[in-house]
DNA sequence: CGCGGCTTTGATGTTCATCAAGTAAAGTGG
DNA sequence: CCACTTTACTTGATGAACATCAAAGCCGCG
């Protein structure tokens, strides 16, 4: 057995299906050498806004938010997501200071590759190139159209938005603890911490969810739709 | 004279500094056989929502809303832009039909490449993909910034931002014709028509603005810019 | 000159943020 | 492990911000 390969998991990452299909393996065995396995623990900051990028970073298990910090002073959550669907910053090659702060939401890892080596592959590797351009697209337009659509629902359709993401896109169950406090929701979806309380406690009353504390049961779910969609 | 190069006006083309730098002359002969121009009049309609993407196109005159229609019929103005900062939809390697609609606001000209001589070039040249990616991040990430600025923004705070982006970012100058109407600021903004007239009114009654049909001067740029910021 | 669309303004009601006060939960230091 | 502190959560009351409705004015165009 191949000793190199068995120190190298790139071959077992789901990234490489994505955007590193095509690189051989023997790009893949050199990718390895320019990278490594970062643990963030809940709560910990993994890009902080301002500070200047030098490497290329995946998700490749846990949560994470991506936020920022307004210019009166609170955070604006622009995003929850899990593995892959958060690649490094946006503005790869077009900034050199973070955007957006990232931070997790439940025990993360992250896959840290040297920024230049990536350039260079960049511009190596047509496929690669191509694949990186695709992945990077297609997060920018999933955070567009998820900011449009919250915008233009009202309160109570907000907050079934928000449950609906959770229960569909991230936990793939109708059970769930929330990763974010009540505030953090207010935060993401533009709204006061008290009305977003406020319309979990009137879905409960309407036996729409069930809370006990952070843990969230979704009990009509066809409801919720409707709510979500309306708003 | 060489009559290819007159024939190609490429050469004086904005865009090649950005994009298309590392292209050869060869090159860019060679881009030209692949590309038109088309003259869209104000009103009509450049990319349709829903419609299939086959070609490459960026705007290099006049002026262009991006917009989609919500679930509820009504329009969502994502943003409005001149020369450049539009370079056809973002997700043009991930999507194969248009996200969202685009129209022109004023007569606009645009350049228009075979996607798949786009995609070719993509592949083989290094370079002119790290300058399209490095673009459309761009272009991406200011329409996230914008956004998240708007919403965080009360009504007043709203028209005082729109006031300022197209005396600073589309005109640049104080005089200026409105490119829209009162109902597309206020779909632009995300609030309603009668709200964004009645903000425009207050405005004038201060003396912070004068309006004359659709023409705005800006008097007070300071108050506005406060207004904004504290908004 | 009369029709239809855009604009303007006022009146009204809804939606939502804010404030306040209390309770539960989660850290923290002895 | 308990008392203490702090932070998160919850609910009600109030007022501000905003949408909606309605009516009237304006303007371009047939």
């Amino acid at each position: 057995m191949n000793d190199k390969k068995h120190i190298c998991n790139c071959f077992r990452c789901d990234l490489k299906d994505v955007v590193f299909a095509f690189l051989d393996e023997e790009a893949i065995e050199e990718l390895c050498t320019h990278r490594e396995e970062q643990v963030y623990r809940k709560g910990e900051v993994i890009n902080h806004e301002g500070e200047k990028i030098n490497s290329f970073k995946y998700l490749n298990s846990g949560l994470v938010k991506l936020y920022r910090r307004t210019p009166s002073g609170d955070e604006q959550i622009i995003t929850i997501t899990r593995p892959f669907e958060f690649v490094s910053n946006m503005s790869i090659f077009s900034e050199d200071r973070y955007q957006y702060s990232v931070s997790a939401l439940e025990d993360s890892g992250v896959c840290v590759i040297q920024l230049d080596y990536i350039k260079e592959l960049f511009m190596k590797n047509g496929g690669f190139a191509m694949g990186l351009l695709s992945k990077i697209s297609t997060i920018n337009d999933k955070i567009i159209r998820q900011t449009l659509d919250i915008r233009q629902k009202n309160l109570v359709g907000r907050v079934a938005f928000v449950l609906l993401y959770f229960t569909n896109e991230i936990y793939n169950s109708r059970v769930f603890d929330l990763p974010v406090s009540r505030k953090e929701i207010a935060d993401y979806i533009g709204m006061s911490t008290a009305n977003v309380i406020r319309t979990l406690s009137d879905f409960r009353k309407e036996d729409i969810i069930r809370v006990f504390g952070k843990t969230i049961e979704i009990v009509d779910i066809i409801k919720l739709e409707i709510i979500a969609k309306r708003g």
